[in-house]
DNA sequence: TGACCCCTGGCC
DNA sequence: GGCCAGGGGTCA
């Protein structure tokens, strides 16, 4: 379920698993997961993990120690995709790629929506790739600071919100985090990004990384409670967002009712009172 | 800019 | 049975 925090903490993930350890083999589905690129190429990817990477919800992987040799793997989650280690092979439900380890343990690309990516490339490719080479700015690569973010938004006539889900001018914000950093800078998602004055970017900006830090945080637990074990049947988790899949119930800090409306196709859930239109933005 | 596509699962 | 879903991309 990945935005920015996800993909980030698949990335410490990654690197965690391939520590000391080999890539041997690459089994690859015959699935639309590898549009784009070349699955035989994917198939013969061997070596260590010498660098993982991250540009928005894109991972950069690169194998093998000679820099002659050194191959590339671009990886997006889409919506469903995830990396799971398992200590030996054994079926894994929605599995379209298994990464073997030296040590018998397996690494299945799982992907029920098969909206996800992987893409084999010559590792000095990587960053060239027209998907990353469009990306915006990256608020935990390269930081966010409100001018940056005015400079990468203002010029946007689109809504607030949905100028935020631009990777091209911000790379990582997805639905969710979007709505949770437009609701801690008490901003509205329809606002016009050319009419926020100086002030209201830097709340923007700082509220981008609260939202990334919790989203980081919570991803990272999730990610233990999921190796100890899984959620009890039927067990409910509790909607840990200030506004997110909130309609209807009350705002948790002013009570009045979260509003959610369509944007850019999009669900927008937000607190109208909170994240007045009308309010002045200093 | 919006409509629609990709694909499947889960929830009401 | 219908609707919705946190991703990106394309087309008119």
């Amino acid at each position: 379920m990945p935005e920015l925090p996800e993909v980030e903490v698949t990335r410490r993930n990654l690197v965690r698993w391939f520590a000391r350890r080999k890539l041997v083999g690459v089994e690859v589905d015959r699935t639309r997961i590898t549009r784009g690129g070349d699955p035989e190429a994917l198939g013969a990817l061997r070596g260590k993990l010498t660098h993982a990477d991250r540009r928005g919800k894109f991972l950069l992987l690169r194998f093998g120690e000679r820099a002659r040799t050194a191959r590339g793997l671009l990886a997006h989650l889409g919506m469903t995709g995830r990396f799971v280690h398992r200590a030996s092979a054994a079926p894994e439900r929605f599995s379209r790629a298994r990464f073997l380890l030296d040590n018998g343990a397996v690494l299945h690309f799982t992907d029920p929506r098969m909206f996800g990516q992987l893409i084999a490339l010559p590792a000095e490719a990587l960053e060239a790739h027209p998907s990353v080479a469009q990306l915006g700015v990256d608020p935990l690569v390269e930081g966010l600071s409100g001018e940056t973010l005015a400079a990468a938004l203002s010029g946007s006539r689109q809504a607030l919100k949905v100028a935020l889900m631009d990777q091209r001018r911000v790379a990582g914000l997805g639905n969710i985090h979007a709505a949770e950093a437009l609701f801690r800078a008490g901003l509205h998602p329809a606002l016009s990004p050319g009419r926020l004055k100086v002030a209201a970017y830097a709340r923007l900006a700082e509220a981008i990384h609260a939202a990334f830090a919790f989203g980081l945080e919570r991803a990272a637990a999730e990610e233990i409670r999921y190796l100890r074990d899984r959620p009890v049947e039927g067990e409910k988790l509790e909607n840990p967002f200030f506004v997110y899949d909130r309609a209807g119930s009350p705002c948790l800090r002013c009570q009045t009712p979260v509003r959610s409306i369509t944007q850019g196709g999009r669900t927008t859930h937000f607190c109208p009172t909170c994240q007045s239109k009308t309010r002045k933005h200093p």
